[in-house]
DNA sequence: CTAGAAAGTGCAATTTAATTGCGTTATAGT
DNA sequence: ACTATAACGCAATTAAATTGCACTTTCTAG
C-alpha cells in the first residue's frame, strides 16, 4: 500500500548513531531467519499491505509484476512463500479448487465459517446465515486456541469449513 | 424426496408379493438418481463399509482392485466419485497435501478439530489436546448446522482445521 | 574489508492429481 | 424389445507444484 522510503545506511558515513532506520519488514525477515532480499521485502510487504486477503500463487505473481513491477520467477515465488509460511509469517490453506491460497498471518485469530458446496463447488462465507451462532462458535474456538498455545503450538489460525449442498443446488435438483 | 422402493418384478413370476429383495445400496443409488452398475454398487458399498475412513482416489482404486478384485479405470472411478459426492452420498475434502479425500457421508455430523502444521505438513487430530473445549465447540457447531439446515442446505458436514506450527516444529526451530 | 559459506535466484525438466474428448457398452423407461 | 442416455474405458491433456543444477546475492568471520 504505502511503500516505505527505503533509507539505506550503506552509503552514509555519518559518525555517530543516527536514528535507527530499521524497516519493520526487514526486522520481520531477520527476526525469522530470512535474508533481506529485494523480492523478500516486496512479497512480505505485499502480504502485510493486504491483510485478510488471500492470493493464489498465480494471482500474487501477476499482482507483483503488474503493480510493483517486480520481475521474479515462478519457482522463486513458490520457494519464497514456502519460507514465509514455514516461519509463520504467512498463512496457507488449500481451497476447494485444490489450489493453495496465501495471506498474511492475522494478528488476531477468528473462526469465520465458510461453506463449500459439493455440487457447484462454490465457496461462500457463512457470516450472514450464522450470525446467531457466530458468537458461541467464536468463543469456543478462542478457548480451543488458548489451549493449544499453552501446549506449545505457534502461529495459530483457524478455518471452519462446512460442506454439503447449498440451498440453490438442493432446490434445483432435490434428492 | 424419498422415492418409492422400486421392486423389480421382471424375473418374478410369483403370484403374490414375495419378500422384497431390495439391496440397501441399490436403493440408495436409485434414490439419488444413479444407475445400478457393478462398479457403483461396489464403490458405494466400500464407502458404507468403512465409515469414518477417508480415502484418496489412488488409495480407493488400489483397495478396490486388491480387496474386491474390481477392475475399473482411473477415470471411471473419478467420475463415479464425482457423482456420489454431488448427490451427497460421499463427502469430499482436500487435505494438506492438496489431494482430495473421500469418505461416506456420516449420518451424524461432528466438528472434530484437526491440526495442520505449516512446517512439517502433518495433519493430526486434536481430540486429546482439546478435550476440555470439545463440548463447547461441538454444541456451537451443532447449532450452526441446524441454522443452515433450516435455510435449505443439505448433506451437511463440518471440518474444523487449525493451522500453525506444531509444538515439535516450534521447539526445534523457535522463531 | 574481504573472503567464503550459505541462502536465495532463475531456467528447464519433471511429477502428480485431475480433466476432457470420444467411441463403445450397459441401464432404464417406454 | 427398443431407444435415449447414463456410465465406461482409453488416450491425450491440463495445471499446480516440485526438483536439479548452475549462478548470484547476502551474511558472517577473520
Amino acid at each position: 500500500m504505502q511503500k516505505q522510503t527505503k533509507v539505506r545506511t550503506s552509503m552514509s558515513k555519518l559518525k555517530h548513531s543516527n536514528p535507527p532506520p530499521v524497516d519493520p519488514i526487514d526486522a520481520l525477515l531477520t527476526a525469522h531467519g530470512l535474508r533481506k532480499t529485494a523480492t523478500g521485502r516486496l512479497v512480505l510487504g505485499w502480504f502485510l499491505a493486504h491483510p485478510d486477503t488471500s492470493y493464489t500463487h498465480a494471482q500474487l505473481l501477476s499482482a507483483l509484476t503488474d503493480d510493483v513491477s517486480l520481475e521474479l520467477d515462478r519457482v522463486t515465488l513458490y520457494r519464497l512463500i514456502d519460507r514465509l509460511t514455514q516461519v509463520g509469517l504467512v498463512l496457507c490453506r488449500v481451497d476447494v479448487k485444490r489450489v493453495r491460497r496465501f495471506q498474511a498471518m492475522p494478528a488476531s485469530v477468528h473462526a469465520i465459517p465458510h461453506f463449500e458446496c459439493q455440487s457447484c463447488h462454490r465457496d461462500s462465507p457463512l457470516a450472514g446465515a450464522l450470525k446467531a451462532n457466530a458468537n458461541d462458535l467464536e468463543r469456543a474456538a478462542q478457548n480451543a486456541l488458548e489451549a493449544l498455545k499453552a501446549l506449545g503450538y505457534q502461529g495459530l489460525s483457524m478455518d471452519f469449513a462446512v460442506r454439503g449442498v447449498c440451498a440453490d443446488c438442493a432446490g434445483a435438483a432435490p434428492a
